[in-house]
RNA sequence: GCGCCCGUAGCUCAGCUGGAUAGAGCAACGGCCUUCUAAGCCGUAGGUCGUAGGUUCGAGUCCUACCGGGCGCGCCA
């Protein structure tokens, strides 16, 4: 509807260029949006005001001119020219009966698009090392990345989803140094304990089913523990299996899947670290000293050069990153994302400025990155502290099992991915009003509830009628449909600018037109035709809220 | 010290990429259930958009400098 009001404004102002009303002959970016103030109409333009500079008229003048050059239209009432020069367009009653059949014939494809063009997209989220469970901070990459994917793949996007993981490494050598430490009894206080061990009682359960001699599977592999307390390897290659498949529990359980699961290590073994390693060495972007090699990365925007393979031989995290980026640079990935958190922004520069040393013709700002910032978690008014080490977190499993996770991954995606999180378990867990994610969800169940109500009563599925539509006026019920018409162009924003929080922003805002809407009307009536076009309405309501919770990976139940 | 993010109602946060008189929820106060789910609705009150400059027809939004908070600045990942 919006972009039909559009395409009329420039329309008008061609028209004017076309018989010299106007002269500068430059079209500018025409912005179409709905006016904060009700007076204002149901859209506004700014047309006038941006070519009062190029025109060198006043923009009250231009707002006249290109008033009397719109095209004739059947969507409009009327057309004001308001304030310093903004247009203002009142639509007929029936332009919006458009919006109803075409939310009608589209069903669960109303708000996808095809910007996309189809073209492949990778983004890669999550990535947890396996060194212990999820933890509440890969809840948030896990929600948030998920409803990228969900919102790039409805904007015409082809998603590949991809969680990568280091299962070499000091870490991972740490995690299996540790479960040995509580294979052979040592406690966490003794001297004998590893100087950065992991304390968690995960690790205690580790240690005893490698004992047990266990197999698990994960990632398509499977593991059978050796039990030999002096292997560290079995230990390293069980603990890794162990706890990758717990995670993917867990991920599971969010509903979260992933395409591919790429390992560190076989960056190693198909030698795609070394072979980046050359590349930089014959492009004149390393030297040598204090016995290490180093990236001239500041010659690509980093503030210090940055070592590349330490004096001991083995190579720095970022090398094997760039190795992996390279690959996806050459798997055909011409747009990438990466989802992580904001702690690890110091990443960036380095793996572009790797990228840019390897000249691969990457682009400049290639891969593109969506940080989220840090999760404080509340519980009893008071903060949960997290330490890894210590194994005293709150993990993404505790919060799924407690709070459920329609409302874990409503909450995680709520706020801007800029901004802090504060999780309010307490809130989260409640089933009242202060709860925004049944607030939606009971007004999805509320409209099914009528719906049922009205099969008893012997009304058919509701279906497009013009003429009934017709009495579909009322201030509650036009809201409700104008809200709905802005839908497909909130997905695309969401999606294009990474903001996934949006959609609960949208959601809520729809439940409470709706909530509105029927605490005033009565919806089922002995006005047969009345009764008709309302439900109409209500099942076009349903699917903006079935598919607006889709896109957040949550449930629309039909009753609660 | 340097880099990134944030600062909007008592609290938690929106503010559609620069538009008209800055919004929502919670908390406070007052109303609404013999009628399709009260897990709901309506109303009242609440603001120097951190501060000071700048850019322009117009700034919560863009620029600069400060103040305050978070994160990061490793031959850890």
């Amino acid at each position: 509807m919006k972009e039909q009001v559009r395409r009329l404004v420039i329309q008008a102002v061609a028209a004017c260029f076309a018989d010299n009303t106007l002269s500068s002959g430059e079209i500018p970016p025409v912005v179409v949006e709905v006016p904060a103030q009700e007076g204002h109409g149901d859209y506004a333009t700014n047309a006038a005001l941006s070519l009062a500079r190029p025109e060198k008229k006043s923009p009250r003048a231009i707002a006249q001119a290109l008033v009397d050059h719109i095209p004739e239209s059947s969507l409009l009432e009327r057309v004001e020219i308001a304030g310093p020069g903004f247009i203002n367009f009142f639509l007929k009653g029936s332009a919006w009966q458009e919006t109803l059949s075409l939310i009608e014939e589209q069903g669960a494809g109303f708000g996808r698009s095809a910007q996309g063009g189809g073209k492949r997209v990778q983004v890669e989220f999550v990535s947890a090392n396996p060194t212990g469970p999820l933890h509440i901070g890969h809840g948030r990459g896990a929600a948030i990345g998920d409803t990228l994917c969900r919102l790039l793949d409805a904007t015409g996007w082809d998603v590949t989803r991809e969680f990568y993981y280091n299962d070499a490494g000091a870490q991972i050598t740490n995690l299996a140094l540790s479960v040995q430490a509580r294979c052979l009894g040592v406690e966490s206080d003794d001297p004998r304990w590893p100087a950065d061990g992991y304390q968690g009682e995960y690790i205690r359960e580790l240690a005893r089913a490698y004992l047990a001699r266990e197999t698990v599977e994960a990632d398509a592999r499977q593991v059978t523990a050796t039990g030999d307390i002096d292997d560290l390897e079995s230990i390293r290659l069980f603990a890794v299996a162990s706890l990758r498949r717990e995670q993917d529990q867990d991920l599971t359980a969010f509903d979260v899947r992933f395409d591919l699961y790429s390992l560190e290590s076989e960056l190693y073994t198909s030698g795609r670290v070394e072979a980046v390693v050359r590349r930089l060495m014959e492009n004149n972007h390393t030297y040598e000293q204090d016995g290490a090699l180093w990236l001239k990365s500041t010659d690509f925007g980093d503030d210090k050069d940055r070592v590349m393979r330490k004096a001991d031989g083995s190579y720095t995290y970022f090398v094997p990153d760039v190795a992996y980026h390279l690959g996806k640079w050459e798997r055909g990935f011409v747009r990438v994302v990466n989802e992580q958190g904001a702690d690890h922004h110091s990443t960036i520069t380095r793996v572009r400025a790797g990228l840019q040393a390897v000249d691969a013709g990457i682009p400049l700002g290639w891969p593109e990155y969506l940080l989220h910032q840090m999760v404080t978690v509340m519980r009893g008014g008071e903060e949960v502290k997290i330490s890894k080490r210590a194994g005293s977190y709150v993990t993404l499993r505790e919060l799924i099992d407690e709070v459920g996770r329609d409302a874990t991954r409503f909450f995680f995606v709520m706020r801007k991915p800029d901004s802090q999180l504060i999780f309010d378990i307490d809130l989260a867990k409640q089933q009242t009003l202060d709860n925004p994610v049944y607030y939606v969800q009971y007004a999805h169940a509320r409209i099914k509830s009528i719906f049922a109500n009205a099969a008893e009563k012997g009304f058919f599925p509701p279906v497009f009628r013009a003429a009934s539509c017709s009495r579909l006026e009322s201030p509650e019920e036009l809201a409700l449909i104008k809200l709905m018409a802005g839908f497909p162009e909130m997905v695309a924003g969401a999606a294009a600018s990474f903001e996934p929080h949006r959609l609960t922003s949208y959601l809520q805002e729809l439940a409470g037109l709706f909530h509105g809407f029927y605490n005033k009307n009565r919806v089922i009536s002995d006005d047969a035709p009345l009764t008709g076009a309302r439900l109409f309405l209500l099942s076009c309501v349903v699917t903006v809220l079935k598919n607006g919770l889709g896109l957040l990976g949550i449930s629309a139940p039909d009753s609660m």
